[in-house]
This record gives C-alpha cells, sequence and structure tokens, in this order.
RNA sequence: CGCGGAGUGGAGCAGUUGGUAGCUCGUUGGGCUCAUAACCCAAAGGUCGUAAGUUCGAGUCUUGCCUCCGCAACCA
C-alpha cells in the first residue's frame, strides 16, 4: 500500500467448466474479489475485473467421453451455467471469458513461443504409458493396477491409497487404463519444462523477504515450497484437447493446463481491451492481485510468476489473498458427491435472496480457516443481523420521516451532545472499513460496516424521537435528518458487500450519486428531499425454508450413496489353474495393534495353524485393533512377504471395499479351524 | 516420514511488538413501543487443544504430544 499505484488488475480463479460452482467458490473467490473491487470502484479507482471459464485438460475430456459428447459441448454447457450463476450473485467482473477463446489461444501460443525460442524451456524425453485404444497418454491418475507394496489391485498410478505409498505408473503390477481398460504400452515422449530450480533464489528473495505481508497461509505454503529444491515441471502434455504446442514436431502435445489457465487472466484481458491490455500487466504502476483458494498458491505464487518472469515483460503480483475452505454442514463440499450448494439451485430457491448468502458468506468466511456453512446460521444471520439491525433501522428511519414529515427529508437544527457523538461514530467507520478492506479482511470490514446500523438503532432509542414528538417537532426533525443521514451511509458502505440491497435502499431514499468519499458525511440528503415509499429491506427466512434445505441436503447425501454404488466391471477371465495358485486360508487374530507412524496400518498376529503369521493389512481406519482379537479373518497364505513400515507382512488380509471406500474385512459364517483352505 | 495452516465462553470470530481475555449471535433479566415480537440496557458464561519450559508475568515466545484441514489427478 506504500506504492502508489495508477490502476489495479484484479483476477479471480479461473473455474473449472467441469462442473457448475457452488458456496465454496463464492465465498472463497468471488465474494471476496467483488467486495474488493466493488470498493476500489467506489472509490474511484482505476481497477479491471478479469475472470473467465478454464476450459482445457483431461477432466473435461473424460467427462466428454462417458456422455459421449465433445469436449466442447461439455465446456460450452458449463461456461454458461457458471457464467450465468456469476452474473445472478452480481459478481462484477469486467469480463468473463473462456480458454478457448479465439485471443486465448493466440496468446497462450506466443507466450509459449517466446519462451520457447529464447531458449527459457528444457526439452526432455521420456517413456509414458499410452493407451493404444484410446490413442492418448495417461495420467497418473488415470492408471490403475496392483500395488508392489501391498498389493492392493486399485493403486493409482501415483499413489496407492491402502498403502499410502507414492508410486510412479510404471511400478504398477499389471497396470490398465481407467478410460479404456485396455493394457498400457510404454511409448517415448518428448514434453517441455519450466525449470523452476533456475528461479529458486529470486523467488526467495520476492517472496520470502519481499512480501512478509501476505497471509499466513499463502506465505507459509510458498516458504514450505521454497524450503525444498524446485524441480522443472513440464509445461505441455500428449493430449488432444487444449492448446497445440506452437512448436515443430510437436504435434499431438497440448500445453499443460497449469501453463494456458493463467495465461487466461492475461487474454481475457486483451480480449476485453484489444488496444489497452497491456498496461494493465506489464507496467510496473499496476498492482496486480489474484484472488484464489488455498489449493491454488502454488501456481499463482510459484509457477505463474516464473512463467512471467522468464517472459521478461510482465509485473508480479502484488498480494495473492488466498482463502481456506468451506465445509457444509460439517463435511467437506465435493462436487463429484454433489455435496455443496449450488448456485443456480440456490438463486431458484431463494429469488432476490443473493444478498443473503453473500453476507453469510463473508461474515462466514474461511479466511484464517476453513469454516462451516450450516442452514441454520444462514437463516440466523438473515433474521437476526439484516432484518432485525440493517433492515430494521432503515425501515424505523423511514417510517417516521413518513409519519413525521410525509416522507420529506426535515432540517436538520442545532445539534446536541449525543448527535455529535453518533455522527463521530459513523464517521469513524469509514476508516475502519477501509482499513480493514486494504487488507483484505473482508469478514471485519463487513462487521465493521453492519455496526452503523447499530448505531443508528442505539441513536433512536436514545433520543426517542416518537416520544419527542408530542412536544418538539424541531428535535424531531434533526433526529430524524440524521438518522436518514445514517441510512444513506449505509446504502455506501454496504454497496461493496450487499450491492443488491444498497440499490434498493438508494431507490427508498432516492438518492442518484454516491461514492466512498461520501462515506462518514452528514449532508448526503438535503432537507425537502423527497424519499421513495419504504419497503423492507430484507425479508425473515422461515424454518419451513431452512429445513426444506436441510431435507434436499439430506436427499442429495442419500442419493450419493446409490450412485456411488456401482460395481466395477469383471476382470478378464482366468482359468482354474490361475485360481489354484491363490492359497486363500482362513485364520484366527490372536493379536492386533497399531503399527507405529503409520495411520492406516495394523499388524496382525494370525493362528493359521501351522507357525502362525505376522501380516500387516491397511484398515486402521476403520477398525479399532481391539476389536478384531479372537476374529476370524481370510487371508492370501502364499503371497510373497513384503515389507511395510519394517515390519514383515507374511500375506494379505481379505476385506472388501464399500461405495465409500469404507474396508470390511472377509469372514466366515462360523468358526472354523485355523488353517482351513478357501475354496 | 516430511511441509504449511488451524485448535480461544453454546455457535462464529478478534486478540497488534508478552502484562489481569474482547466482539457478533444465542441465553437470562430489565426497559421501550417508531419498527419485520424487531430495537435499547444489564447479567451469566472462556484461563485460551494438551504437557512442560523461558520470564517478575504468556492466549501471545520455545519444545514435545493430540485433533482437524490442505500439500503439483480433480477440487475455491
Amino acid at each position: 500500500m506504500e506504492k502508489n499505484y495508477k490502476r489495479t488488475t484484479v483476477t479471480a480463479a479461473l473455474p473449472y467448466a467441469n462442473g457448475g460452482v457452488h458456496i465454496g467458490h463464492l465465498a472463497g473467490v468471488y465474494v471476496p474479489a467483488d467486495i474488493y473491487v466493488r470498493y476500489l470502484r467506489l472509490k474511484k479507482q482505476d481497477v479491471k475485473f478479469i475472470c473467465g471459464s478454464d476450459e482445457h485438460g483431461v477432466p473435461i475430456t473424460i467427462r466428454a467421453r462417458k456422455e459421449g459428447i465433445t469436449p466442447q459441448a461439455v465446456v460450452d454447457r458449463y461456461h454458461k451455467l457458471i457464467k450465468e450463476s456469476f452474473e445472478g450473485f452480481g459478481i462484477s467482473f469486467d469480463i468473463y471469458s473462456r480458454t478457448t477463446s479465439e485471443t486465448h489461444h493466440e496468446v497462450a501460443s506466443n507466450f509459449f513461443k517466446k519462451l520457447y525460442e529464447e531458449g527459457k524451456l528444457v526439452a526432455k524425453e521420456n517413456e509414458q504409458l499410452y493407451d493404444e485404444e484410446a490413442h492418448q497418454f495417461l495420467a497418473d491418475r488415470y492408471i490403475i493396477g496392483e500395488c508392489p507394496y501391498c498389493h492392493n489391485l486399485n493403486a493409482y498410478g501415483d499413489q496407492c491409497e491402502k498403502c499410502g505409498h507414492d508410486l510412479s505408473p510404471t511400478e504398477l503390477i499389471n497396470p490398465k487404463s481407467t478410460i479404456s481398460g485396455s493394457v498400457p504400452v510404454m511409448k517415448k515422449t518428448t514434453n517441455w519444462y519450466l525449470p523452476l530450480n533456475e528461479y529458486q533464489d529470486w523467488l526467495k528473495q520476492w517472496i520470502l523477504e519481499g512480501h512478509t505481508e501476505w497471509r499466513p497461509n499463502v506465505y507459509g505454503q510458498c516458504k514450505s515450497w521454497l524450503s525444498m529444491d524446485l524441480q522443472p515441471r513440464a509445461m505441455t502434455r500428449d493430449l488432444d484437447w487444449g492448446i497445440p504446442v506452437p512448436v515443430e514436431g510437436a504435434e499431438g502435445k497440448v500445453l499443460y493446463v497449469w501453463f494456458d489457465a493463467p495465461i487466461g487472466y492475461i487474454s481475457n484481458t486483451k480480449e476485453l481491451l484489444p488496444d489497452s491490455w497491456e498496461k494493465w500487466w506489464k507496467d510496473p504502476e499496476t498492482r496486480l492481485i489474484h484472488f484464489i483458494g488455498k489449493d491454488n498458491i502454488v501456481f499463482h505464487c510459484i509457477i505463474f510468476p516464473v512463467m512471467m518472469k522468464a517472459h521478461g515483460e510482465y509485473i508480479m503480483p502484488e498480494n495473492v489473498p488466498a482463502n481456506e475452505f468451506l465445509n457444509l454442514e460439517g463435511d467437506k463440499i465435493s462436487t463429484s458427491k454433489n455435496w455443496a450448494v449450488w448456485l443456480d439451485e440456490y438463486l431458484v430457491d431463494f429469488p432476490g435472496k443473493q444478498d443473503v448468502l453473500r453476507y453469510v458468506l463473508t461474515a462466514n468466511a474461511p479466511e484464517t480457516k476453513d469454516n462451516d456453512f450450516t442452514w441454520s446460521d444462514f437463516q440466523a444471520r438473515n433474521n437476526n443481523e439484516l432484518v432485525a439491525i440493517y433492515g430494521n433501522f432503515v425501515n424505523r428511519a423511514l417510517v417516521l420521516t413518513q409519519k413525521y414529515f410525509g416522507g420529506k427529508v426535515p432540517e436538520c437544527g442545532d445539534l446536541q451532545e449525543i448527535d455529535r457523538v453518533a455522527l463521530k461514530e459513523f464517521a469513524d467507520v469509514k476508516t475502519e472499513v477501509e482499513k480493514l478492506l486494504d487488507v483484505f479482511k473482508f469478514r471485519e470490514a463487513q462487521k465493521e460496516a453492519m455496526n452503523l446500523a447499530r448505531i443508528g438503532n442505539k441513536y433512536l432509542a436514545d433520543t426517542e424521537p416518537w416520544k419527542v414528538a408530542k412536544t418538539d417537532m424541531a428535535r424531531v426533525a434533526t433526529i430524524l435528518n440524521i438518522s436518514l443521514q445514517l441510512a444513506a451511509n449505509l446504502a455506501i458502505a454496504f454497496e461493496p458487500f450487499l450491492p443488491f440491497s444498497s440499490q434498493k435502499l438508494r431507490n427508498m431514499l432516492n438518492m442518484s450519486e454516491f461514492d466512498w468519499e461520501q462515506l462518514g458525511r452528514t449532508d448526503l440528503l438535503e432537507a425537502g428531499h423527497q424519499l421513495n415509499k419504504a419497503e423492507l429491506l430484507f425479508e425473515k427466512i422461515e424454518d419451513a425454508a431452512i429445513e426444506a434445505q436441510v431435507k434436499k441436503l439430506e436427499d442429495k447425501k442419500k442419493a450419493n450413496a446409490a450412485a456411488n454404488y456401482k460395481a466395477k466391471p469383471v476382470r478378464e477371465t482366468i482359468n482354474y489353474e490361475d485360481f489354484e495358485k491363490l492359497d486363500i486360508r482362513v485364520g484366527t487374530v490372536l493379536d492386533c495393534k497399531k503399527v507405529p507412524k503409520a495411520d492406516k496400518l495394523l499388524q496382525f498376529t494370525i493362528a493359521d495353524g501351522l507357525e502362525n503369521r505376522t501380516i500387516i493389512s491397511g484398515i486402521a481406519k476403520f477398525y479399532q485393533p481391539e476389536d478384531l482379537i479372537g476374529k476370524q479373518v481370510c487371508f492370501i497364505a502364499n503371497l510373497a512377504p513384503r515389507k511395510l513400515r519394517g515390519i514383515e507382512s507374511q500375506g494379505m488380509i481379505l476385506s472388501a471395499e464399500n461405495f465409500d471406500g469404507g474396508l470390511s474385512v472377509v469372514t466366515t459364517l462360523s468358526e472354523v479351524k485355523p488353517g482351513s483352505e478357501v475354496k
């Protein structure tokens, strides 16, 4: 803030066009960004608010394949949905474009070309698994196979979720493509890498020394990254959905989405301002602010800055206010599990109540830690704060004015001490709100704005104009004049937070012009100015509406459980000899305890009718060790022993994996002798 | 195993450079009646995840431990 900037470029994370947007997106990124931008605009500062859909990447191709449509059709659908949701909530982007736009393809392509031609990228050849049926290289997560450590048959190419080992796809036994089910083959490929390591010292200096004021979560995350040795990172992928790599010999390759997406900020600016976009990105007198969620910190603080640095013409972000996550009724919000409050549905269920959600999400914003959204909190904040404090004060001032002065702003007479105190208090609010907004503390800033209404209610209670009216109308005039000035101030103070309500309030007050500098002043409405009819600024939300939402969520939860249960296709047929190779037996658990310093592993001592054996199993999350002692389990007796956390596991205990990932140990219906074979 | 963030009265949050713990909502009692049973006042209620340490003194510094969230597939 010390530096005097001429203009501010504000970006909000590009939502991925593979689903709708929900309250988590809104709370984490778009509402705070919108508040900030509206605030700057009110201060008459030069600001551009840039966003758009991120429309490339593998998951979109997967969805398209699943639905039997083109990737373009997928992104068209979600781009429209997302764009409309944002518009519905008054997120005031100057442009909301998309990364499939022509401009973006050109900008991203040129960006890459410049880095390539100047030798800022390093080409590297390596071998990757390739799906010959689907004709594409496979990202780690799209390969499953048997884990070489715990022999879980459904380990992913990057990690086995059962034993927690980090894997590389080539380690998997019997790897299989999740896309086509075919067996992937090794194929050589060349990709271009951004040598992050070469920029490490610069990053350290820029962030760790230059930006100690960044939020602790952002700064800490950067510090964590910069304390390790950064590795070159591939900026291209072998895929057919994306921006073609503009280099000879790079057919069938596209830019990595995380290379492509942040450049989207730049190209969308260019689309908005074809002639003057450069000053918004290249002029050192421009302040660049990225609003993101915590999962994006590394891209916006490390990778994208390095890209821009390597390019050489761009300015660096001045701040990256990242929020933590929002939970919903105690559980993580999840697109894939459909555990979310979707914005498009909210707009239908609560028409005209966009500001209520904006208010609640800001009041409860996950600025320093993850927070929880609950419908009962939503109701309470609406009824006890918006309605009771803000709406009610405005209503009181207007109704009294209507009653005593026919809806005309009365003359302000001599001020008494109590008036001066109230005026002083609300003048102070301006300074306070500004101070907080300037450092991205939106939650507190909104609370401070709400204090204006509190001051108003107290002022009315203290001065009791309805009593004074019996004896001294001149005094009532002064009191109501001040109250109305306060209401006008509220309209300004809340404009960044609750734009719809501010608009409504300004209409009631018949106020045309307004800007932030007027905040704290007492001459916003002239004596004799005619007010419009008072309406309610906010309405109470009844229990029934809340119960309906809670029920909707519960129904979703049930539907999810059902939808997520889908049996996997049966594997390749085997013959009896193959089966016979497996020696499956029943054993009795003699002892069971947690493996120290491993959160998933249990160590079993199993009576097997022979010499007893030790088996490690990754089911600690689902069983208390003592509950298993004495129980009979099925295990594979002739699996090659394997060391896990330093303990040799002599076999594998069989468990069924439920739809939700939960594991249930396989046992027998009646007790049998330890060592009995399972056939 | 490693790294980052967080753990404060019933709920949601503040607590700056260490000095007897604040705010909003809720609760209880009182007041008022202009107002969407809304508003105003007052009170009760925390010893700050846990154990130890530094200090005359720690929520605020150090160390260990516990719990939650996140960490380059997707996801704010």
